[in-house]
DNA sequence: CGCTGGTTTGAAGGTCGTCAAGAAGGGTGG
DNA sequence: CCACCCTTCTTGACGACCTTCAAACCAGCG
């Protein structure tokens, strides 16, 4: 098998650093993959299938609809990433997933995975250390709604959609291409599309970071951070690592 | 051993049931008691030990600080929950954990758990469950702040509480002890005190719920439910349970 | 060329935060 | 036993942030 460094595989280099082994087992790992248009269904809220996926191309959002006609976006799954592993252990997955964008899935059975965490312990720690940042995205997604405003939220937002597309080649210092709307990012934040796009109109006018045609262009790195008062350890457990 | 049934055990045969032997050693692993008074930290963020707590009596809160002063609460943990078990397997904790009145809590060695892990594979699934559900809870905590306003959160809240309370046995379908003061609450909700004050004043007023003296009162139940949205699935994971 | 999805902007109003101060309770010490 | 804390709760006034409603605009695409 030809020696191909697999999104997934960069992503987990990060924390630890894999053999030719474990980076041909985590290629054979994601060989089955599979074409999905933009909005699909990949996981639904009340499925019990054993099944996980990873995102090989593409961007993807888990969600949760509420009664009263609302959507909460959890996360941005993007390419490299686990989606629905929690139902692969057990419970019915509680929340769905779906394609944002054209995307490319690879399928990842109990058994396969079972399997490889028996062969490649090291892979087990590097799959369980994902998961773990993972919930930590999760818990610090909470903390940007619940404790900063409209503004803070939407310069944390991209200040770490960046640092996770930088682990995976997707973006440079100075931006990356990213296919979410003003409405996408509204439900992700708590707020409305309305809002959100005055306040990246005034992102726009304090020279900090500029959205326009699906291109996200930062223009003062440090001027955002302090903005969002971002701190980065959640993503890399300790590690340094911008 | 005495077979006691322990607040741990108490919750988790509401998932797998136990036999006498698994409840026996549930009982050994919570046997290393230690009290701690209110307002003591337990897991800081940065810690890099390998331990966890199980909570045994009292009320706890996961919480996170922001550079701006603000804080927020991710969770409580209550009789029985787990505090801090991520950094058992890695990662330091990025969060902290503080009792939030007169607590006991049992420690939790690595060893131990992978020891009882093997011993008792059925327990390991309900640990695993456990923690899934823990899970689970931050993701509906982040759908309640993102999605919901401010009298719907205190209700969920307030639901939520009652149900947990109630599978070990401190909660009935009236109402529940509850430590939480005004500005706790906020700091879970992602509100003030003083408008907290003002929605609980609401609750009151339209016969749904009341907080007096550390006491939660239910009044209508079916309205609360209503108001909020509540569905519990994400609690038991699929398996009925009121 | 007209449609559709997305962006942009204005006006008005409501929810919630801020500031401030008073009241109510519980504990402590004189 | 009362005076005096302290913490917590409560309420008012005011303003800011954000939502709602509405409409115009723009670009891509069949």
């Amino acid at each position: 098998m030809a020696q191909v460094e697999t999104v997934l595989a960069k992503k987990l280099n990060t924390f630890v650093r894999l053999s030719p082994d474990e980076m041909a087992c985590l290629a054979s790992l994601q060989s089955r993959r599979r074409s999905v248009s933009a909005l699909t269904e990949i996981v639904y809220e009340g499925q019990t299938d054993h099944r996980a996926w990873i995102l090989q191309e593409g961007w993807a959002n888990c969600y949760k609809l509420v009664p009263n006609g609302g959507r909460q976006i959890i996360s941005f799954p993007l390419p490299g990433d686990f989606m629905g592993l929690r139902s692969v252990l057990l419970r019915t997955s509680d929340h769905s997933f779906a394609s944002l964008t054209d995307a490319v899935i690879s399928e990842v059975s109990r058994q396969t995975l079972a399997e490889i965490f028996r062969q490649f312990p090291r892979i087990a720690i590097a799959i369980l250390w994902a998961t773990s940042r993972d919930e930590a995205m999760v818990v610090e997604h909470l903390v940007n709604i619940g404790r900063r405003d409209a503004i803070e939220r939407l310069a944390h937002l991209f200040l770490e959609l960046g640092h996770r597309l930088k682990m995976v080649g997707l973006a440079t210092s100075e931006g990356f291409a990213c296919p979410l709307n003003q409405y996408v990012l509204a439900d992700a934040l708590g707020l409305t599309a309305v809002h959100v796009n005055r306040v990246l109109r005034q992102l726009r006018e304090r020279r900090l970071i500029t959205l326009t045609k699906r291109q996200v262009i930062i223009q003062d790195l440090p001027g955002l951070r302090a903005l969002a008062g971002y701190d980065s350890t959640y993503l890399n457990g300790g590690i340094d690592g911008t």
